[in-house]
DNA sequence: CAGTGGTCTAGACCACACT
DNA sequence: GTGTGGTCTAGACCACTGC
């Protein structure tokens, strides 16, 4: 990979200011705007703004990282269409948070049969259970933990309009959420991610889901108000943080009458 | 709208060539590479390009359209964004086409349980009927048809080794499917909407999908090779063309116990 | 080699938000 | 007005492809 400093002695062997092209003849060539691009994303990482805080302007950037603007734009442009920054006109660029969104689950592709507003109305979250305890294998697995590490297990559910709509089991690395208890989860307004966010520093910003329909048995039947023998869709998410760091399994049992899962293709 | 003749007229008035700034001051302002994204797409949507071949280069549509080879640039950068268009550095900018792809089925995303190899191994299809019928309301509703209009009904069954998968039921709008039969379908190799791509002159290039977990009755279950009761897949997808018209609708059930629905959120 | 897309720069100006 | 992101240009050079 070229590296930054490199490329900065190149610029300033021509101070007419015509590009110079920063590629060295060298295997595995990476353009300045992903080297800036990491650069900002290990600022993120590193905690260097808060989320919701604006990051500085293009033009500091630009003085910082000794290019042009054009190029620092290149950067955020692409770390903005992952989600990671939000810009906006006239105001700035600003570090992707869950707490303050439009809307109230980025991640939750719930939709209602009828009313084509979007998300579902506003959710009651009930939490049954919050223990730490060590990780089943599967999960393990899933989170790249040592066999038997701690983690946290919580299982809440989803009410809209009155009616239990999902079952959620989650489990959460155990090193990563000292103190998180089904109270702090309670009293938290607004959703789980910005809880995780603003107490415990871990940011979701990216997750794959598995979907499956199930039957339901009678161990959950009644926790969603259904029978025995029902169809539920089974939604395993696995979501990441920064460097693609698996830090959540959740399985979600969802019920699909009066609501369906929503997805886009293209 | 700015129109791009404007455009051109202010450009003209500096020859210098520094860029005069083509947005006049008005309600409704549309940026110049907008603009030419759209005359792009209708030259798409007209058919100058077919699928697959290459369209100009950004040179020669700069100068068609009498902008910078950037703001071409940006255009077709967004136009690939969005799956219409692929580049290929060294070679051109080609029309986005579903015969000659890398993975099967572009807008399938069943994924077998294990083998991290992406997209399951070669379907076998076997098409149960296709036939020409007037419109049920929901479809027509769907399809943005009038009640009662013509539309082409096929079933069919995809199998993935040597297990039936997924049992479909699929509804085009009969007149712009003139002379489909299952005969066609059948001998075709290679995906679906390849063939509705250059016998028919339609090209899917967007659709939404509605998924909802359902039990298999009496009608579906031995087609699938399962039990009635059995929990399936439900996947609706309204597959659309250029303007965002709807030009299929499609229901599946689909066997979720060797396979699942993969889905990335971010 | 020529032609294509890809990167980078510098500079000008517009649209938007706040003060 | 000032500062931010957003658009547009012109020009140079790099990387890749194929003749």
């Amino acid at each position: 990979m070229t590296s930054l400093p490199q490329s900065s002695s190149v610029l300033e062997a021509h101070p007419e200011g015509v590009a110079p092209g920063v590629a060295v003849s060298s295997p595995s060539f990476s353009p300045l705007y992903q080297q800036i691009k990491t650069l900002i994303l290990k600022s993120l990482q590193a905690g260097e703004w808060r989320p919701g805080e604006a990051i500085p302007s293009e033009i500091d950037l630009a003085a910082r990282f000794k290019v042009s603007q054009g190029t620092v734009r290149k950067a955020i442009d692409e770390l903005a269409a992952e989600n990671l920054l939000m810009r906006r006109q006239g105001k700035g660029t600003f570090v992707a948070t869950h707490a303050e969104e439009r809307v109230q689950y980025r991640f939750l592709r719930l939709t209602p049969n009828q009313s084509a507003s979007g998300q579902p109305e506003v959710a009651k979250r009930v939490f049954l259970d919050c223990k730490r305890m060590p990780a089943p294998a599967d999960v393990a697995l899933a989170l790249n933990l040592p066999a038997g590490a701690t983690v946290v297990e919580v299982r809440r559910i989803l009410s809209f309009a009155g009616r239990p709509v999902i079952l959620d089991d989650i489990w959460l690395p155990g090193h990563l959420f000292e103190g998180l208890t089904a109270e702090r989860l309670s009293e938290y307004k607004g959703p789980m991610y910005g809880l995780f966010e603003s107490e415990f520093g871990v940011r979701m910003i990216r997750a794959e889901e598995k979907l499956r329909a199930v039957v339901a048995d009678e161990s959950v039947a009644p926790l969603l108000g259904v029978k025995s023998g029902t169809a539920l869709l089974s939604v395993e998410r696995l979501s990441r943080t920064y460097g693609d760091q698996p830090v959540e399994l959740r399985r979600g049992l969802y019920r699909t009458d009066d609501y369906y899962y929503r997805n886009e293709l293209s």
